[in-house]
RNA sequence: GGCCCUAUCGUCUAACGGUUAGGACACAUGCUUUUCAAGCAUGGAACCCGGGUUCGAUUCCCGGUAGGGUCACCA
């Protein structure tokens, strides 16, 4: 007999491979069952107490991503209990903003129009006894007498799992009899929220870290109602740049105000969604339905982090450069003429819209327009410079040589026909020889200044494209007389 | 303070026991058609500390430290 038979180990292997291929194929096919049974459904649940918060906006993208990739339903739920700070303007700010955001929902919901079921709920807790009504000092205004309705905490130790975190375990016995509703129709918070959740069918709670020790005492209250868990993930929350809370007085949290400083919706919701998560695909700029396609709750991050502008304007940069460049100039002309007009600079269309390329490249976030232009940067393209004359010649360039070379030019562009000037290129032809030969900042520079009496700005063959030969030739002129005078 | 969470360049992160610890933003230098911007190239820059486990730990475990969250009649 041979020990050893090919034959025989083959076939075992053949086994093996079948054997583990049906096993495979049986775990895929009940996770994709599982998951297309499972009817996903996840919520937004703002409270309209304030403007619409960069991290509510990061709070209803994760909670979109994750929906949408597994074809789930979004309830949007307006927790407004609390009577006194809730109001239908931040209500409309926050709808304005993430649908500005690209964000939608399926359904929508008022906690205030659903008192009647948190009553029954609230009641049936009481009548079961594991509620009670207690008569205690109200806590803001000392010496009067309120009711409250509080729990009675069966003191177990919880357990949950959550989806970022792992595990995370609990003794409730320190939470006490905690507080549910200031009476039957009148509910908190925890209250509100766990019979929203199972009434809403939610499947999934996707929040920030903030909820996590509120868990535990949502999870009594299921238990008390005997209602579903549904599964918790906790994501981190964004710091300010010294790592503390982000807060009005750290920079802005509204989203309003990147909105109004002309950020762009696509970056912001970009930068946001990549702030607390990476694609595994390990790209950075990324359009909504690819952040869909790639998202997975296992690879949202641990741990806060710091939300950085400078990284918010390289995004915003990427789309403002991808945007096509007529609705780019669209917008370039609004501001540009807006400032120009409240400085009494006479307006020119042609070449305000002829400008919208040299512009793009110069900005990140359209309130640097705003600042440049509101700076008179940009003057020089509509109305005459206003020359220094000692900055005309470039450093340790006389004045003679200079005015040889503003000369020289200026007999070059003149000779030049009108046809040259369509194209900047030919512009730069004309005098890019010269320019070579005696020293191209020698040349240049003056020339360059002459133009836009600006120490920064575009290059001279760009100005003179925009701005045409006649007005070309006539600044030249000028900086000559100036210089004759020095 | 109790409880909970977290810990890689200045910042955002990759790594899933063995890597010259990778990328992005920012920064520095150089290049390109003077200036500025953009672009391109190059460069500096990190595993919080101490114990284990292991042939071997940034990676696993424990402790410490630090940061964050939460301890409402707000949500």
């Amino acid at each position: 007999m041979n020990p050893y038979d090919p034959m025989r180990e083959w076939i075992i292997y053949v086994q093996y491979i079948y054997i583990t291929a049906i096993i495979t194929n049986f775990a895929d096919s009940f996770g994709v069952s599982l998951s297309r049974g499972m009817n996903i459904r996840v919520r937004f649940p703002p409270s309209p107490t304030g403007f619409c918060h960069v991290g509510t906006a990061r709070m209803a993208i994760l909670n979109y991503l994750f929906a949408k990739k597994h074809g789930g339903i979004i309830v949007f739920r307006s927790e407004d209990t609390d009577k006194e700070r809730s109001t239908k303007e931040f209500e409309a700010d926050i709808i304005d903003n993430l649908t500005w955001l690209g964000i939608s929902w399926d359904e929508f919901y008022r906690q205030s129009e659903r008192t009647e079921i948190y009553r029954a709920a609230i009641h049936t807790l009481i009548v079961q006894g594991k509620a009670y009504v207690s008569e205690e000092e109200s806590k803001k205004e000392a010496g009067v007498m309120v009711k409250i309705i509080r729990l009675k905490n069966p003191g177990t130790t919880i357990t949950f799992t959550d989806a970022i975190r792992g595990d995370i375990t609990f003794d409730t016995t320190e939470l006490g009899d905690f507080a549910i509703a200031r009476a039957e129709d009148d509910p908190l918070y925890h209250l509100a929220v766990v019979v929203d959740d199972a009434d809403m069918r939610i499947t999934h709670v996707i929040r920030g870290e903030d909820h996590i020790s509120n868990t535990p005492r949502q999870i009594l209250i299921q238990e008390a109602l005997g209602l579903p868990r549904p599964l918790y993930a906790h994501y981190p929350l964004h710091l300010a740049a010294d790592r503390s809370k982000l807060s009005k007085r750290k920079g802005d949290v509204a989203v309003r105000s990147y909105r109004e400083k002309g950020y762009l919706a696509p970056a912001l919701l970009n930068y946001l969604a990549t702030l607390g998560w990476t694609a595994p695909s390990g790209k950075e700029i990324l359009s909504l339905d690819e952040m869909i396609g790639e998202f997975e709750l296992a690879d949202v991050h641990k741990n806060g982090a710091v939300f950085d502008i400078e990284k918010l304007n390289w995004f915003n940069r990427h789309y403002l450069q991808a945007l096509p460049l007529r609705d780019f100039a669209l917008e370039s002309d609004k501001i540009l003429q807006t400032s120009l007009h409240a400085r009494g600079v006479a307006w020119n269309e042609r070449i305000a819209t002829s400008l919208a390329p040299l512009i793009r490249e110069r900005i990140a976030v359209w309130e640097e327009l705003r600042t440049f232009a509101d700076a008179g940067e940009f003057d020089f393209f509509f109305a005459e410079p206003k020359l220094e004359p000692t900055y005309i010649a470039q450093k340790k360039v006389s004045t003679e040589d200079t005015v040889r070379h503003l000369q020289s030019v200026k007999k070059l562009l003149s000779d030049a026909p009108e046809g040259a000037y369509n194209d900047t290129e030919n512009i730069k032809a004309l005098v890019w020889e010269y320019a070579s030969r005696e020293g191209r900042g020698a040349v240049l520079w003056p020339l360059r200044y002459a133009l836009t009496g600006q120490e920064r700005s575009p290059d001279p063959f760009e100005v003179i494209h925009l701005i045409g030969k006649e007005a070309s030739l006539r600044r030249i002129g000028t900086a000559l007389a100036l210089l004759s005078h020095i």
